[in-house]
DNA sequence: TGCACCTTTCGATCGCTATTGAAAATTGTA
DNA sequence: TACAATTTTCAATAGCGATCGAAAGGTGCA
């Protein structure tokens, strides 16, 4: 017979992987790949420090991978490498402030994929300036062209600095948003 | 020799080029595939009601493959059919307007990936729960890990109630965004 | 210093989604 | 209503990133 402890172990267990499943599906939304999103997952809902062993038993995933994937995970500082002493292994632990993550993946989604949209975006916007077009500026299709351009730099600017000021000021910000979704 | 006008169009056609590209770039930062906004970006910077043929023509992309991707742009709602008198084909037409274009996929990201990930979490709450897991609502793991699960869903329904506070009244709220970031 | 343990790298595969193209369905016109 | 023009569907295929696993590379302890 089973003990009362066995099972709600087992229980945990149970809800542990719906939850890296879940994450797994989150991956999309924050823009980072599955397995990568996994083992986050697994790492932030155990709270646990884990090592590659651990990880790949629990989600079956090989040695390679894993090793590659947790490299991103620090790169991207959602994970930390944490030493044990009179342990050889390495073990890793997620971030446990869920701001903070939110925080890490905006800025690096920001700097890897907004950033150069917006840089091209202004490189579209002085290919088709008067100046380039050789002075004849009131040229219809071209000039329909740029302020179409622009409305989407304007918008991504805001969205740009929206994001750069949360990262200065996280607290002030958070807040700030906090009301807005309230009222 | 080429005529100023032929020179200025090619330039035009350059630039075009060069924003599809980026709108396929784009793609993962919208969470829509790459060809759908390829497609999407032809029709936004073109600002012209295009038929199949045209889009095939000019971003080389098999028939059925716009078909399939053009009805998707459809049910967004980022791209509307549009009738030519005396013309059997089918014409379509992007949006112009940049928020009302955010606003549409932000709603469906919602629907689609948010809400499902809300609901995934309570049901993780509830398997946690005193009342579930049979009395022990001391049980330290299945504390920790509920309070874990508990972090994220202050957070996820923060963003989904500011999302939909949105959604709700464009004017205001977007005002306030842009408020927030200047300052 | 040498050895055992652990991690990383990387070429070979795999699996999945995107894409094609042709056949079927639909639509509008004479 | 029949036919021609256009769109949609769908089975086959292609292409690409994810994954594996073994070999090479590090690292710390005796």
């Amino acid at each position: 017979m089973k003990t009362r402890r066995a099972v709600l172990d087992q229980q945990i267990l149970q809800v542990e992987d719906q939850f890296v499943e879940l994450w797994n599906n989150m991956a999309t939304l924050w823009g980072i790949s599955p397995t990568m999103a996994r083992i986050h997952g697994l790492l932030y809902i155990t709270g646990a420090a884990l090592s590659m062993d651990d990880i790949m038993e629990r989600l079956a995933i090989s040695r390679g991978n894993v090793s590659m994937n947790l490299s991103k995970l620090v790169e991207w500082g959602l994970v930390r490498r944490v030493h044990k002493k009179r342990d050889r292994k390495e073990y890793y632990e997620s971030l446990h402030d869920v701001w903070e993550m939110f925080t890490l993946v905006a800025a690096q989604r920001k700097r890897r994929e907004l950033d150069p949209i917006i840089n091209t975006l202004r490189r579209c916007k002085e290919a088709l300036s008067p100046e380039v077009l050789g002075g004849r500026a009131d040229d219809d299709p071209a000039r329909e062209r740029s302020q179409r351009i622009n409305d989407l730099l304007k918008f991504l600017t805001l969205v740009d600095s929206l994001a750069q000021k949360f990262f200065e000021s996280h607290r002030g910000l958070r807040e700030a948003i906090a009301l807005l979704a309230q009222e």
